[in-house]
DNA sequence: CAATCGTGGTT
DNA sequence: TAACCAAGATT
């Protein structure tokens, strides 16, 4: 499959020029224009936050990192934990213990300068082809192809895409990267902006694209047919206990999760296994146990229900967990999950 | 390479 | 309100 005609890239620039979002990893076209460039720091830490993730959720996770850790000296020097307790809440997990051991392969192999090609940066943990690829536009205009789920869509659309794009993902890389100028960083952000307001998901204001003119899904007269949905998987139930553990105090007990897999690293409440079937209870402790409810948790592939329980209890028998004062649950590093399921036991 | 990995905003 | 989906990486 060939795609035709390149994106009109001039016309893109100029809309990105009056029509630029203003965010905080950002430097405005015009002041681009005059030479200032952007912190590749700053870059790369908006874009491994952005990753599945949805800019009004990253704006003040991004300003409370920037502000703890101005540069990726201060990011390599922090200790593991702490980058998780600051993530808390932002998801995928597995992203944050890339972004210190990143910082730390940043300072440590690189002198704490970041690789200047796609190719370079492509070889940092927690650094593929669309984060790799932002920066290196971002910050070095290389002219590569910026390819995220916004460009997707756009191109799915503009090229009228007759299959889904995980087939047809190294077309649409080409048709870009035939389309990139020389403000490649600009283009970028200007393409991303278009999708994020103007080609969006459900709704597609073509009036206002800038390349509507030469757009095959608007001639066909609904673009938002494109891009093509593949069968979806139905999500499965799993089941199961939270034993939420209290004592004489009112500390709560939590452990932390295995370093590898869901949830990785994160701090918890007990608990059985996940099953289809909901397990037998088995209190961790003897106990005046008591049902408190149940908190729902959707993930990615399945949908969890859990069975909250608390107690207070005498605190022997438990290994290698921690006690928690109340008022310094806010500082752990629980997943939301894990929130919901103190307030289900009424711990706010 | 298909499965795994979170959460909150939006419709 | 349930469904959709977001500046993807890793194995």
């Amino acid at each position: 499959m060939h795609l035709p005609a390149p994106i009109d890239a001039p016309a893109v620039l100029a809309w990105y020029d009056r029509h630029a979002r203003d965010l905080p990893w950002r430097v405005a076209p015009a002041d681009r224009a005059r030479g200032i460039r952007p912190d590749p720091y700053r870059v790369w830490l908006s874009e491994v936050m952005l990753q599945q993730t949805t800019v009004a959720a990253v704006k003040n996770y991004f300003l409370r990192f920037t502000s703890l850790w101005p540069d990726v000296f201060d990011l390599a020097a922090a200790p593991l934990d702490s980058v998780l307790k600051e993530w808390a809440g932002l998801g995928y997990y597995a992203r944050a213990r890339n972004l210190h051991a990143c910082a730390q392969a940043v300072v440590r192999e690189h002198g704490g300068v970041f690789p200047q090609t796609s190719a370079g940066l492509q070889t940092l943990p927690g650094v593929g082809a669309y984060t790799s690829a932002a920066i290196a536009a971002i910050c070095f205009d290389e002219r590569v192809a910026v390819l995220d789920g916004n460009l997707d869509r756009v191109l799915a659309r503009y090229y009228a895409l007759p299959v889904p794009v995980r087939e047809a993902k190294e077309e649409l890389r080409a048709a870009l990267q035939a389309s990139v100028p020389s403000r490649a960083g600009d283009f970028a952000q200007a393409m991303m902006d278009l999708g994020a307001t103007i080609c969006a998901p459900r709704m597609a204001a073509c009036m206002l694209c800038p390349i509507q003119p030469g757009c095959l899904a608007t001639k066909e007269g609904d673009p938002t047919r494109y891009p093509l949905k593949p069968a979806k998987a139905e999500r499965p139930v799993r089941k199961g206990h939270a034993y939420v553990m209290l004592d004489a105090d009112g500390d709560v007990y939590l452990q932390s999760r295995p370093e590898k897999g869901l949830l990785g690293g994160m701090s918890e409440v007990p608990g059985s296994d996940w099953a289809s079937v909901l397990p037998d209870v088995a209190y961790p402790t003897e106990a005046d146990w008591r049902h408190r409810g149940q908190v729902v948790h959707v993930f990615t592939h399945f949908r969890l229900e859990l069975e909250v329980w608390s107690a207070t209890v005498i605190p022997d028998g438990l290994d290698g967990g921690w006690w928690a004062e109340r008022r310094a649950l806010k500082g752990e590093a629980l997943p939301t999950l894990f929130r919901k399921v103190l307030a289900e036991a009424g711990l706010d």
